[in-house]
DNA sequence: TATGAATGAGACTTCATTCAT
DNA sequence: TATGAATGAAGTCTCATTCAT
């Protein structure tokens, strides 16, 4: 089953299996991104994946078990990335352009999975969304801490707020862009840090 | 049904009529904001309205034109009311709090109603999803046209851009805005709009 | 919905639900007498009230409320009628024959029901359970009564156990009875009536 | 498979075989006891048997014949050990207490092979059935004969009923009996004893 | 204007079983 | 001897919608 602590080596076996798995998330990735997780059915997503219904059920136990593999691993990925950036940024800007490019590259290589992260992030409950909460709260930290760094002094700024509104600002860019138009993520950086670089410490 | 261009004198029987329509206008609002569009079912949203599951169907053709009639009413109130706070503003800055200004004020007093504006915005299709595109897209360019007077002569911002930014920036407001803590809203409008006033305008 | 306090006039529309109902419940009884309670669909249940799948629905919540209302009905009525037949009984022996005859003229005039109600005890769980449990034991205290009365101060009889015993008796019968051969009740009765009577009033 | 007729020396590999085939039979009886037949999944016995769920078909061809073997076996050890009873009984009280005594000494020790036998009869189709049937009416013989010897010449019983009943009061026992309060059997037998013998043999 | 009764489609999930290994 | 992976069939239930009243 899916989430073994213990990681055997990779047998031929295993190699199939981990295959299988990841063609089943990115099929439910792509899956629900287009329709929606109420809206998305099982069935669906084990056609994309080219597996029989039920054959789902070998790797997951329920659907919402999809969409917390999805977003669990989507979210740690995001964290253990920005942590590597920050890590060798060294001022407050610096690590602003982390925090954003980490999120943006992310995203245009990762489409399907990161508007499913930012637009169901409502449809896990109990159990599943607590543990994704906590490691959103995590990458929510980081950002904070960073936006801390950059406000500096200026006691005007929340760094609370502040972060908010820039998550904002990164989660929906999901609804508007079009990747077939090829818009260069340079300049969607730039501008972005240029706003919030600019907004939080200008007098 | 919904949207009628010809406006009959208010009898008492045309008052009856509204007061019902806008009663499953509530609940479809509250339900669909807790449970999504597709989780939200029309039974449930009779029962919150307390009328008979296909009384729904006297008012409404279907589901969807539920979604549609919610989202349409906003989105227009949205466009209207910043016209008038427009009308009345006169330097760029007044104007880009007017901006912010509408947005909140509509969404803290309509939680509901905006979620469900924003989060379920690709759950209508064909032509309800079109007359409603239509709509935001007027709502943008209000919103373009204030950025590009805030900005002036500065090339480096893309008002394009910004505005899609601060869109997310509002929008994204619904996930974490809890009423019950009741954060000041003057507070969120401010520390908005040094952000993108100083961001744009920075040197 | 079933179980409704309030009994309203039976109208032309009332009467065709009764009737809807009570073929939904004489077709569950059937079927799960023949296949078992987990063994029986609801779709079969359905085909054979000449009903769509999804019409059992509106009659109930869900499978176990069927069973629960054949045993709820079935084990009331026969504490009902029970009770009359005590009532106008006046000697231990008439008494002890009033419980087998009841038992048996019941069963005879609704074989699925009361195999339902024998076999299947188990298959209801949490709040049927319980409910239909505690009408159970009101049956039960009934005839440990009687057999008290049977028994007078004979102390070598236990009525707990003698009553358990008789029980088993009676139950067993829908696995032996076969209603073409149209074995007599009477005998039937008329043995078993001996056996216990005798057996508890030996010396 | 099971039931080889040719029983091999028992060497270490058959041993292993046999533990194997007998923890299965032990959770099959578990698990169907507390379930029943339908409700049961071969998954969950092959779960409590610690055994991988197709391991379960290396022993059995399918579920029906798990109950099958159950059934098999404890009906043919309940027919072995009563005629070792019989054997050494005298009289014709004897010989009752032989039957009712031999019942309750196996329920008590196998509640759950007994109850799976008793209350899953029906759940067996076609060969398999008929299988049991036979042993089962062979059973049923023996106890008719003890009781022919019981009733002596009194023709107002009918020895066919009465072990009918019988076997009632017999097999119901399992809705009842809780080894957690430890009644004792020797009460049991006691008590059922003197209601069918002086049931049976009053004038 | 509103509802009670009904339905077909489709949802998620579990089932017994198989087969290559 | 035993299992991991997979499947088709079938299960219960909810859905949006309709229509006579």
């Amino acid at each position: 089953m899916v989430n073994t602590q213990t990681k055997p080596a990779p047998t031929r076996r295993n190699r199939q299996y981990e295959k299988r798995l990841s063609a089943i998330l990115k099929a439910a990735a792509k899956t629900i991104a287009r329709e929606g997780y109420e809206g998305a059915s099982v069935r669906r997503v084990a056609a994309r994946a080219k597996i029989g219904l039920s054959g789902i059920y070998y790797y997951f136990h329920n659907k919402e078990e999809l969409l917390f593999a999805l977003q669990e691993h989507t979210f740690s990925t995001l964290v253990e990335t920005l942590q590597e950036r920050l890590a060798s940024a060294e001022t407050p800007e610096e690590k602003l352009r982390a925090v954003i490019d980490n999120h943006f590259e992310y995203f245009v290589n990762n489409l399907d999975e990161l508007k499913v992260c930012v637009h169901e992030i409502e449809s896990l409950s109990g159990h599943y969304y607590k543990q994704v909460l906590k490691i959103r709260q995590g990458y929510f930290a980081l950002v904070k801490k960073v936006i801390r760094e950059v406000r500096g002094r200026r006691t005007g700024i929340d760094p609370n707020l502040a972060a908010l509104f820039l998550f904002g600002s990164l989660n929906w860019v999901y609804m508007w862009y079009d990747p077939r138009k090829n818009t260069e993520m340079k300049k969607l950086s730039k501008q972005l840090r240029r706003i919030y670089f600019n907004g939080m410490t200008a007098p």
